[in-house]
DNA sequence: AGAATAAGATACTTATACGCATCATTGAAC
DNA sequence: GTTCAATGATGCGTATAAGTATCTTATTCT
């Protein structure tokens, strides 16, 4: 399991997708969301983990809202959101058990 | 509008209350997270911003999962998540429109 | 009253996210 | 082959997330 690295990527997949359909440049969205392009990139690429508060900001850039969903309940978000994947954003989920420890 | 400061209060609400249905110590759920105790406590009182990576470790401890919510989808996810939250977990949301700059 | 546990709070240090400036590479337009 | 736009990538300085240690307070149990 990839804890952490994965997890990076993971997001930044989903942000470059949203990026792309959104048809916004790195430039334009890191001024959206308050930070440089600089970083956005290496938050995009994964190569950089975002605080919290600037993920948020990201997201909203591209339409999106961060959410914390019970595990139970994923799955049901998910094909909520599936049918819907049309052309507009591909929420995404960091499905990784990553042994947390317990 | 409080862009990010209400923002991490609110998600601490969260934890806490996760926390305390999960009927876990502070120190538990740090330890869990893999981050100290201090840490937790100051991003569960909303007075510290986690690192986005950090954020998910804890709510996965906490039998959460961090997803990206296209907006318009929103409502319909928290639709989802209401009839559910009797005793288990309250899924969040950010819902400040934030005048992050935009 | 005293002991143990959970939580609030502080100080010091280290790791890193972030801004800013800069340069290289790619791809499209000329 | 030159110019412009977008992206990838560094280096330096600052802000802050996070670790560790310590102390206090509230609660519970004896």
């Amino acid at each position: 399991m990839q804890s952490q690295p994965d997890a990076l990527q993971d997001i930044g997949r989903v942000l470059k997708q949203a990026r792309l359909a959104s048809a916004l440049t790195q430039e334009q969205v890191a001024d959206l969301a308050g930070i440089s392009r600089p970083r956005y990139r290496d938050i995009e690429t994964g190569s950089a983990a975002a605080r919290a508060s600037t993920l948020m900001n990201i997201a909203r850039a591209l339409g999106m809202e961060m959410m914390l969903i019970p595990q139970a309940m994923v799955p049901a978000v998910e094909a909520l959101l599936r049918p819907h994947d049309d052309d507009d954003l591909p929420a995404f989920v960091s499905h990784a058990e990553d042994g947390d420890d317990g």
